[in-house]
DNA sequence: GTCAGATATATCGAGAATCTATATATTGAG
DNA sequence: CTCAATATATAGATTCTCGATATATCTGAC
């Protein structure tokens, strides 16, 4: 399997790209309906600002995790609907073993830390 | 308890935070000190550059989460050693409730990815 | 003894990422 | 018809880490 080393560097980028990730795992959405659906499933504890949602899409898209594809009737609103590619699910798989890798390192140390 | 929420578009920060309240929680430690440990215990997981290290203890020191005094004999070298302050351990121990909530949120969302 | 490498603290500039604000446009409720 | 929510996008400000640099001490090898 795909090894994702998690840089701990730059936590809040490997966390922003594995929700978006999950969020489309099952089905494809556009943008904004992913930003909405990872706030509630995470009773507001993930937020996504605009500024900070789009641009990692055209990221995730460049590198092929992701593809978009406009849709919307003619002189309609149109959206972009985003899913995800076959290297996108492989990569997100060895995201989440690094996640609880992760996890496991995390509390073995904050462990000491006790009533 | 306090409860100290943590800023998900600001992870690292948040992770450096509590690696090193954790560290001290036990024992002063002075700060190359604090590094090594944090690298060790972690297999190399989480790892302090001095330009990181440094700032962040300071930040906490003017915070009054940690208090560092100045040791060694004189003309000798002189270290600096950072212990924990009581407002120190109440925020670890309400930082270490809000990793807790932040893991399960994070798994509830990215056990979507299945084999 | 001296020299190299590890120990130890500190700061600066560069680079990367997020945030806020702004822009533009559609849709649905009242 | 107007306003709030939906929807995508980008620019500039801010913030944080990284790598480099500076300074100095300690220790073990030769």
């Amino acid at each position: 399997m795909m090894h994702t080393a998690i840089d701990s560097s730059n936590l809040t980028k490997n966390l922003n790209e594995i929700l978006i990730l999950a969020t489309l795992y099952k089905e494809k959405k556009h943008g904004y309906q992913i930003a909405l659906e990872i706030e509630e499933k995470s009773d507001g504890m993930f937020k996504f600002n605009h500024g900070t949602l789009y641009p990692i899409l055209h990221k995730l898209e460049k590198e092929k995790l992701i593809k978009g594809t406009w849709k919307g009737e003619e002189s309609k609103r149109q959206r972009k609907y985003y899913a995800i590619t076959a290297k996108g699910r492989k990569y997100a798989l060895g995201y989440v073993a690094s996640w609880k890798n992760f996890f496991k390192k995390l509390f073995e140390i904050i462990g000491e830390i006790e009533q």
